[in-house]
DNA sequence: CGTTGGATCTTCT
DNA sequence: GAAGATCCAACGC
């Protein structure tokens, strides 16, 4: 197994992280369950200077406090009162990046999967949609703050972590354009932050 | 096939 | 009290 080192999540651009995310491995373990997916779309957030950051101009709330934290932790929060989004942060404690993951394809746990999405029987080839996503996982937003780097075995495990297994993705298949739902972000809205496997 | 609105609830104003 | 980094079913065409 080959987790995402602290220093993938240090590199100070959110941009070049969101991109190079694309073809990892997004793991969780639940009640000893594995469900895993290749990611295929994100979206950078790059902090206090991005109007369609939680933390534009530095704000600092329960909420997105954990987006202070050092790259490599879980930002987890419910959207819409109905969806739990899965981001991890980027860069180093203070600055207040992540990287929203917004579509997998299922790779391990695939009936699991389906079930946790409500739609057994058909594998789905693509999961898009970030509340399907943590959905399908089984992520919640109380497990914001989770470490994601931490190389450890047995139970002490964590339950959510991201994974490189030799997957590299030419830049020739990645469609690049804006983000998705941030239109009251003004002229931040139409930034290339948006990423995704053709 | 494009558009609309309800679900649901935490967070911040 | 309003809005939100969403999703899906129900509608109208």
């Amino acid at each position: 197994m080959n987790i995402l080192p602290r220093e993938f999540y240090l590199r100070t651009d959110v941009v070049l992280i969101a991109r190079d995310l694309l073809g990892k491995f997004l793991v969780t373990t639940f009640k000893g369950k594995l469900t895993s997916g290749l990611i295929t779309e994100t979206e950078a957030y790059a902090g206090v200077t991005d109007r369609a950051s939680h933390s534009f101009g530095g704000r600092r709330t329960a909420r997105n406090d954990i987006m202070y934290r050092t790259g490599g932790t879980a930002y987890i929060y419910l959207c819409y009162g109905v969806h739990s989004l899965f981001n991890v942060v980027t860069n180093q404690a203070g600055i207040p990046h992540a990287v929203l993951i917004r579509g997998i394809r299922p790779v391990d746990g695939i009936q699991l999967m389906m079930e946790r999405s409500g739609t057994p029987g058909l594998p789905a080839e693509r999961l898009d949609g970030p509340g399907r996503v943590t959905k399908a996982l089984g992520i919640h937003y109380s497990r914001t703050g989770t470490d994601l780097t931490r190389m450890s075995s047995g139970r002490d495990r964590p339950a959510i972590w991201l994974e490189d297994r030799g997957i590299h993705i030419p830049l020739n298949d990645i469609l690049i354009s804006e983000r998705i739902g941030v239109q009251y972000a003004g002229r931040d809205a139409m930034l290339p932050y948006r990423f995704r496997i053709k």
